[in-house]
DNA sequence: ATGACGTTGTATGA
DNA sequence: TCATACAACGTCAT
């Protein structure tokens, strides 16, 4: 191949050090190189992506152009409004491509999708070039000397990666890339069709207008501002910055401290730390890849060898975190696209969950309501209104931030699902995946099976307690009054439970604490203007915690996992559960009753609290 | 078969 | 600041 012309596919590779696909474009001796982002519409449309994390990305986008551009004046990053699908094979032909470069996605959807661009590029006569670079080990290597087992402990993870030796060394960033060729377009974009839009409710200002132009409206490949897509500036409240040079500037820093990075041991670290944080905030940047994971691995170890006194190991140190997140694109890997729910799921356990999915799956009914009740459970606790003030701070926290402390997660999940409502571990991860900076499908996905003690996890019986976890990292509450600031005025000891708190307490707080109406979804009708309130607890913890322990016990002992054909039909449920069901419902309708009046939610799973709670 | 272990629980009592 | 009961899971090495 004399002279190749190598279009380069970036997607969560968004840097230029330790690239390897990168190096493998850049060791063709490319004639030119053709830097392209697609807009892809399962990003667009069919994932949940907040506000917060699409400016990231747009930050993590703009950065890159400008490294490519630091490496090679007359380059920048090319992004194209079209699906890679319909985009990639126009692009072959006019730009005259002989190489297709990316780094290799193990994620669901993204494998699915480079099969079908692999065979569409064999179609073009290009040749296709990946490296996998997104985790320290290839999901596919480890799960083969896994024995084609789901990698379901750390230990079985350990175990497969040691026969695959270290992780390969960094590489250096390319000192220059050459130039692009032709960047003119014969074609117009073909707009991808509407199927299913999850992000709609985020585009206040006008509809999607991503796909109006093939390269973007001033024909410059420039990334999309908010503007574009419809999503007001304002809705994106996040402090943390994306890009390449962001990442790499907050490690530098972190890896000054020595000690820190030595002696890490996540467990001991504070999940109600905040300006600064207690750990590293360097996830989103590994989602995005604006960081590599091999580096942060490699300067880690590079620091801890240097340091003189008593390191820390894994599974709690700063490797071990890395090597977490290794097995859960291992095990999702080997998985597959059941990884993301409990049907069809061999590793997941079964447990008759309230609000579980729709099926089949449905993007306009996600999901069933069987119970009002816990229906509006599930919508204070994605708003951060439940009455519990830790566990409202931490999902206040999520909401404006886009990330939250590892312990903060476990303590929200655990209330969710098996400790406190009862709810879908699925709906708990969806909303997750919205508001999430550092959204990692696997990650997200295999934490909400631990959490839920489905899968990876089993001691469901070691349960959170809302008030106890909180008071145990931040006796005074400095981080319930940073996010929950109506409760402010509280004295340390009601500021867990403020509902327990005298009536003259709560006017000397200057916040009353009053009950929901109408089952909790909405404000209070009673209130006084001018005045602040903050809701009672939604249900009594102790008795939830008893209830769900009870679930929990029953379900272990039937032993069903998702794969079931009992799961699958629906008669799991019906069949073996019919105790779980009347045991809890002895104040509303009958089991009769409610099997027979389920309803699916029309409306997108947030509506009813975000237009009537915001006022 | 058996026991040790598993990244990160809570309440109680000394 | 410890230790222990709570009620008791799955995985892995022996």
């Amino acid at each position: 191949m004399p002279h190749p012309r190598v279009l380069y596919w970036f997607r969560t590779d968004l840097r230029v050090h330790d690239s390897p696909a990168l190096h493998a474009a850049l060791a063709l001796e490319p004639q030119c190189l053709y830097p392209v982002w697609c807009w892809d519409p399962h990003y667009v449309r069919e994932a949940r992506v907040g506000p917060n994390r699409w400016q990231f990305l747009i930050q993590c986008q703009r950065d890159l152009s400008a490294s490519l551009t630091r490496l090679n004046p007359a380059q920048r990053l090319l992004v194209l409004r079209e699906a890679p699908g319909t985009l990639l094979p126009k692009l072959f032909k006019e730009w005259a491509i002989t190489h297709l470069v990316f780094e290799k996605d193990t994620d669901s959807y993204a494998a699915q999708r480079d099969a079908e661009i692999v065979k569409l590029a064999q179609e073009a006569d290009v040749q296709v070039i990946t490296r996998t670079g997104r985790t320290l080990w290839d999901p596919a290597a480890i799960i083969k000397e896994n024995g084609g087992k789901a990698t379901m402990s750390l230990t079985s993870f350990m175990k497969a990666s040691k026969n695959l030796g270290d992780p390969p060394k960094p590489l250096p960033e390319p000192s220059s890339i050459p130039d692009p060729g032709d960047l003119s377009l014969s074609f117009l974009n073909t707009v991808p069709p509407t199927v299913i839009d999850l992000n709609k409710l985020h585009r206040q200002k006008h509809d999607d207008e991503s796909y109006s132009a093939l390269a973007g409206p001033n024909s410059d490949f420039a990334p999309p501002t908010l503007e574009e897509l419809g999503i007001p500036e304002s809705t994106a409240t996040t402090p943390h910055q994306g890009g390449e040079t962001v990442a790499l500037t907050q490690l530098a820093k972190l890896l000054e401290d020595s000690k820190f990075i030595a002696t890490f041991e996540k467990p001991k670290t504070a999940p109600t730390a905040f300006e600064p944080a207690a750990t590293t905030l360097l996830s989103p940047h590994l989602h995005f890849g604006s960081l590599s994971v091999r580096r942060f691995l490699h300067d880690v170890q590079r620091v801890t060898s240097a340091y003189k006194g008593s390191k820390s190991q894994p599974p709690t140190n700063l490797p071990g975190q890395l090597y977490f997140r290794d097995m859960y694109f291992a095990a999702q890997h080997a998985v597959g696209p059941a990884f993301s729910h409990t049907v069809g799921n061999p590793v997941v356990r079964y447990i008759p969950w309230h609000l579980p999915s729709t099926m089949p799956p449905s993007p306009t009914a996600p999901y069933t309501i069987d119970s009002p009740r816990a229906h509006a459970w599930f919508l204070r606790w994605a708003w951060g209104v439940t009455g519990f003030p830790f566990v409202d701070a931490l999902m206040r926290q999520l909401r404006q931030e886009g990330w939250i402390h590892h312990l903060g997660r476990h303590m929200v999940a655990c209330f969710l699902t098996r400790g406190g409502a009862y709810v879908d571990w699925e709906r708990g991860a969806e909303v997750f995946e919205e508001l999430l900076l550092d959204h990692e499908p696997a990650c997200n996905l295999g934490n909400w099976m631990w959490l839920s003690c489905t899968a990876f996890f089993a001691q469901y019986y070691r349960c959170y307690s809302p008030v106890a976890f909180g008071k145990k990292w931040d006796p005074h509450g400095a981080f319930v009054r940073r996010y929950v600031p109506e409760l402010r005025g509280f004295a340390d000891k009601w500021i867990y439970e403020p509902h327990l708190a005298p009536e003259a307490e709560q006017r000397k707080a200057g916040c009353f604490i009053r009950d929901l109406e109408d089952g909790g979804l909405l404000p209070l009708k009673t209130q006084a203007a001018g005045q602040v309130y903050y809701p009672s607890p939604m249900f009594d913890f102790a008795e939830r915690r008893d209830f769900c322990l009870a679930q929990m016990k029953k379900a272990y002992q039937v032993g069903l996992h998702g794969d079931d054909p009992r799961v699958r039909d629906g008669t799991a449920k019906a069949e073996l559960f019919e105790q779980v069901e009347s045991s809890e419902n002895t104040t509303t309708a009958s089991t009769h009753k409610r099997k027979r009046t389920r309803s699916t939610n029309e409306a997108g799973p947030l509506d009813g609290w975000v237009k009537k709670g915001k006022k």
